[in-house]
RNA sequence: GCCCUCAUCGUCUAGGGGACUAGGACGUCAGCCUUUCAAGCUGAAGACAGGGAUUCGAAUUCCCUUGAGGGCACCA
């Protein structure tokens, strides 16, 4: 293995599934890897048992597959890899820079409360950094199973060199003595962290900023354990609405729920590409190939972004618009599926389907839209307020207006948008009527609604059977209301 | 409270001393197109957080203030 192979990771924790800012902190590991040829590896960093959740490895999984970030190697376990972690505390402890410490989680949460509410830094006292011999002996004879924590220098200062960053440095008195291994005898994340990073030869970790306070402690554990750190780099948050890291009540938090909204993964990669990150001044569609193309790092930006769905619902839509009609049509079918009123029939007609979509295609921002803008070419009743079929004008010119147009449809043989333009056009002048009045009329007795596709293309979808049954329909409607 | 980071239109961003009357995109508004809605086209409004300093010249460099975010767990 050469030294200077690119290897990255994306190392999430099955705590929770992962949201838009755990995804793009993978996407650009993957787009940096790629870029340079490199491997993109995926660990689970598994070690808190308590707060582990059923089905986030699998989500994980499935979220990078739909997204197509495919990786080299993993995934990893790091909860089957206890022993390498514990072996390694053991000579930290033999060393000299890792010892163990006694003290109780209670102990330590009232001196926490404590320093809190003197207005001082949470910090742990150290009480258990330099014990005698007989101190510990006691200790250990009472039973109680001590944690292994770092001995992190008193004086001094820690900096690196981030990639992002430029140097960052901290004053070595500012960190306490942080724990490597608890008393259930798993790693703790610092720990477990750097020794995989090592181990799996890891040769830049690219991760969200809010990482960037605990990289001093690695840096010393590198130190300590006498390896050659990564390089880092540092990524820019990605907030919510309200500024804050995001989280559950950010809503859409599981990456997957776009994918129920409707957003193609295409899209979802080029708009997260461009969070944190841009190509140029003016470019904002780019593909899957392209990013690998020009993604570095020089061209990561600094500063948190605020997750915008307007955007990435516009750019869907470009997506979706640039499919073929029947790629079109295959990814529109199963939200059809889904999302259709029950009293659809299934399964659905694909040939329908198919004449269908294009009139909505331009029409969709998302495949979730697809359902709503076409299902009345699916329903048998048409439920629309009477009001909305004499809004433009009174009862009596709109029964003349749909009593004419049934009349002249009526005897029409061949059904086409091009035949029923025809008739319907010329009737508009000879009703008096602008042609935005009438057909209008005409689109709610047709659709039921205000705004539709074109509609004498939706007239001659639907059968002529179909169109002289709504219209009689509408006009029922109206005498109702009378 | 302490530490770290960041700071250009509402949002994503370009910008790395003169090419800036600060560019692009989403969104917003207006117009065109048009049977509606979209799409498309055209246009408009809209930002360098504030104050010092360096410089002939600062969005760009430095300092301070302010603001925002993150971290300070036997969580990652």
């Amino acid at each position: 293995m050469s030294h200077s192979e690119i290897r990255v990771r994306f190392a999430p924790s099955p705590t929770g599934y992962p949201h838009l800012g755990n995804i793009r902190t993978a996407l650009f590991n993957w787009l940096f890897a790629r870029h340079h040829g490199g491997k993109f590896i995926l660990r689970i960093e598994d070690t808190d048992v308590t707060r582990k959740v059923e089905g986030a490895v699998e989500n994980i999984i499935d979220s990078l597959n739909w997204l197509g970030l495919d990786w080299d190697e993993g995934p990893y376990f790091q909860s089957q890899r206890l022993p390498l972690y514990q072996e390694i505390v053991r000579k930290l402890v033999n060393q000299g820079p890792a010892y163990l410490c006694y003290c109780s989680p209670h102990r330590l949460e009232e001196m926490r409360r404590e320093q809190i509410r003197r207005k001082q830094p949470p910090k742990y006292d150290r009480r258990c950094r330099e014990l005698t011999v007989q101190q510990r002996a006691q200790l250990e004879a009472s039973g109680v199973t001590p944690v292994v924590r770092f001995k992190t220098p008193l004086e001094g200062e820690t900096s690196f060199h981030d990639l992002i960053r430029a140097k960052v440095t901290f004053q070595n008195d500012t960190l306490d003595d942080f724990i490597l291994l608890k008393s259930d005898s798993y790693p703790t994340y610092h720990l477990a962290n750097v020794v995989d990073d090592h181990l799996m030869v890891i040769s830049h970790v690219l991760r969200a900023d809010e990482w960037l306070s605990s990289t001093p402690r690695h840096i010393l554990l590198y130190q300590a354990l006498d390896w050659q750190p990564p390089q880092f780099a540092h990524l820019p948050m990605i907030l919510g609405p309200d500024r804050a890291k995001l989280s559950k009540r950010h809503g859409a938090t599981n990456i997957i729920e776009y994918q129920r909204q409707g957003i193609l993964p295409e899209a979802m990669i080029n708009f997260l590409s461009l969070l944190g990150w841009s190509l140029d001044d003016k470019t904002e569609l780019l593909s899957r190939e392209e990013l690998v193309k020009h993604f570095t790092l020089e061209r990561v930006g600094k500063t948190a972004a605020i997750f915008d769905k307007d955007k990435l619902e516009w750019m869907n839509g470009v997506y979706l618009r640039r499919l073929t009609p029947e790629q079109f049509a295959s990814q529109a079918i199963p939200f059809l599926q889904r999302d259709l009123p029950s009293s659809v029939k299934r399964p659905l007609d694909d040939t329908y389907i198919s004449i269908i979509m294009p009139l909505i295609q331009e029409r969709a921002r998302t495949l979730a839209d697809v359902p709503h803008l076409v299902d009345f070419f699916f329903l048998d009743e048409l439920e629309y307020d009477q009001s909305l079929l004499i809004k433009a004008m009174d009862a009596v010119s709109a029964t003349k207006a749909i009593e004419t147009s049934l009349e002249r449809l009526k005897p029409l043989e061949a059904w086409n948008a091009v035949s029923v333009e025809n008739i319907l056009r010329p009737l508009a002048t000879e009703l008096g009527l602008t042609t935005s009045k009438f057909f209008g009329l005409l689109r709610v007795a047709i659709t039921g609604r205000t705004a539709s596709p074109p509609l004498f293309q939706t007239m001659a979808t639907l059968d002529k059977q179909r169109c002289l049954k709504r219209l009689n329909k509408a006009l029922q409607k109206i005498k109702e209301q009378k």
